[in-house]
RNA sequence: CGCGGGGUAGAGCAGUCUGGUAGCUCGUUUGGCUCAUAACCAAAAGGUCGUUGGUUCAAAUCCAACCCCCGCAACCA
């Protein structure tokens, strides 16, 4: 039975070029999707870039640069990624697209039972055009350190969100598992969260923040990225203009652990609030750090992902972040694990296993398995279920690493020297079989790999390929 | 006392829920093989499981206290 099955990922800020970090979203996304397309489903994934807010803005000004066509840029940028990475998704969202913007301002009017105005005191810099938390305040000693201005105690009028209207039953879908968020760990600390937050402020006074949507009804406030981001997720689908039922609920958001609070809380309100169900799983993954630290700008260790595609190509990024990256925890890159990985791994593991098999089947004039159908495996599937991608991808792995242990211990080699031909031909066509079993299990990670693999073993004359699957560096 | 994660061989990690001879990968050393991308396979060396105390016949695993790393957050996407 097929069914249909919408997978989202978050949507980036534009306020620069993607990070490494953005990939990971992607991967995760586009690893499930492929794997629900094998198993016979319809999906639909969603990609976008968040568009609005204050430092966009102030971000195209210094660059001197009309914001629309700043932001146009950027989300090229993300666009171009999504493509490398060998990511198609259904359904691209900007949160300054027209209709995007609508659809928010019909949403927001369907939540107005849950909205009420009421006015914000704190510490404001009139530089950085912001409030300041009061331990920061203190911290500075009531001075912005990039200003050297003190701040200023102002009140602003906002629009605020009861999230309280929605507080027992998000606790509940989130307790049972009908909003599930992975890994568990997150989860626990969601339900504490949830707890104690606040009323959500999802409005700005316009002459504070000009780029983003206005509320409807009220010209002087703007809304804040909160509702505009999240509701992309649905806009994109066509609510309210449209039933989206047959894709909503989602069965997968993935998510940064950065964000997850506001997929946890803010997101499920606003669901609620509008009488649509919930998302079925909510998982958020780490993030990549370099050398056990963060990467940052200040410590100059960023990593450009398009350089790390460059080095060896898109299936041994896939390779790297996928299973080298826990599903659900920080990664760590350096370039040294980057080579190990490729050279130790995909090259001598993987890549050298194809040649020599494929070797071995052309002396020994093996005919390719063009009709095999590949094994289901149950403890994969399992894995794949849960979530639990880079443990599935070690799975698949393992049966990698065993293939060379069996051709080693059947020895074709020695068999054929015997001239003991039907054996050889028995042993050779099982780990035939055995590798495009293999390949099967790959297919979600290294979809080309794959690929790859099957047309070499299942054409009617197996040979090596020309170039190795993986030159060595 | 904000919340959370972690401290196990040179490195990276699993094992902790459900106590019972401490395991995997890489690296190192030695041996084997020759189908293969100087690849592959096998074996060995290497750990008082952060500290202290407790429970138990038995603790990496349960309990308590403490030390050390890291992440998230404080209306910053």
């Amino acid at each position: 039975m097929s069914k249909n099955v919408y997978v989202t990922t978050a949507i980036p800020y534009v306020n620069g070029a993607p990070h490494i970090g953005h990939t990971l979203d992607y991967l995760l996304a586009d690893t499930y999707v492929r794997y629900q397309k094998k198993n016979g489903n319809t999906v639909r994934l969603q990609a976008g870039t968040d568009e609005h807010g204050n430092k966009i803005f102030k971000k195209a000004k210094e660059n001197n640069i009309k914001v629309e066509e700043y932001v146009a840029n950027n989300s090229k940028k993300f666009q171009d990624l999504i493509k490398k990475l060998g990511v198609e998704p259904t359904d691209f969202v900007r949160t300054t697209d027209e209709a995007h913007e609508k659809r928010v301002q019909e949403i927001w009017r369907r939540l107005e039972d849950h909205i009420y105005k009421s006015s914000y005191e704190g510490w404001y810099c009139e530089g950085c055009e912001r409030f300041v938390p009061d331990s920061e305040y203190k911290e500075q000693n009531g001075i912005c350190p990039d200003h050297q201005k003190p701040y200023e105690k102002l009140e602003e009028e906002n629009y605020y969100f009861r999230i309280a209207d929605f507080k027992d039953q998000i606790k509940e879908a989130i307790e049972k598992d009908e909003l599930k968020i992975l890994p568990e760990f997150r989860k626990k600390e969601m339900l504490k969260l949830l707890e104690d937050t606040p009323d959500v402020s999802i409005s700005r006074p316009k002459k504070q923040l000009s780029w983003g949507v206005p509320v409807p009804g009220d010209g002087t406030q703007v809304m804040y990225v909160w509702l505009d981001a999240l509701s992309n997720y649905i806009t994109v689908l066509g609510y309210p203009d449209k039933d989206i039922s047959d894709f909503w609920p989602a069965e997968l958001q993935i998510v940064g652990k950065d964000i997850l609070r506001f997929h946890s809380i803010i997101w499920p309100a606003m669901l609620l609030g509008l009488g649509l169900p919930l998302p079925k799983v909510l998982l958020s993954h780490g993030h990549v750090q370099t050398n056990g630290e963060k990467m940052s700008k200040s410590l100059g260790n960023v990593v450009d992902p398009l350089e790390v595609l460059d080095k060896y190509g898109l299936p041994a990024f896939r390779y790297y972040f996928l299973r080298h990256a826990d599903t659900f925890l920080d990664a760590d890159f350096t370039w040294e694990k980057y080579d190990a990985a490729y050279n130790n791994e995909l090259a001598n593991d993987l890549g050298n296993l194809v040649q020599r098999l494929a070797t071995l089947c052309k002396k020994n004039n093996i005919v390719g398995l063009f009709d095999y159908q590949p094994k289901k495996d149950s403890s994969y599937c399992a894995m794949m279920d849960e979530f639990y991608f880079s443990k599935a991808f070690d799975y698949a792995w393992e049966k990698v690493s065993d293939l060379n242990k069996h051709i080693d211990d059947e020895k074709p080699w020695t068999l054929a020297k015997e001239g003991k031909t039907e054996q050889v031909v028995k042993v050779l066509t099982s780990l035939v079989k055995d590798l495009l079993d293999a390949a099967d299990l790959l297919e979600p990670f290294l979809p080309e790999t794959a690929e790859k693999i099957n047309q070499i073993f299942k054409s009617e004359n197996i040979a090596p390929p020309e170039t190795p699957l993986f030159p060595k560096s």
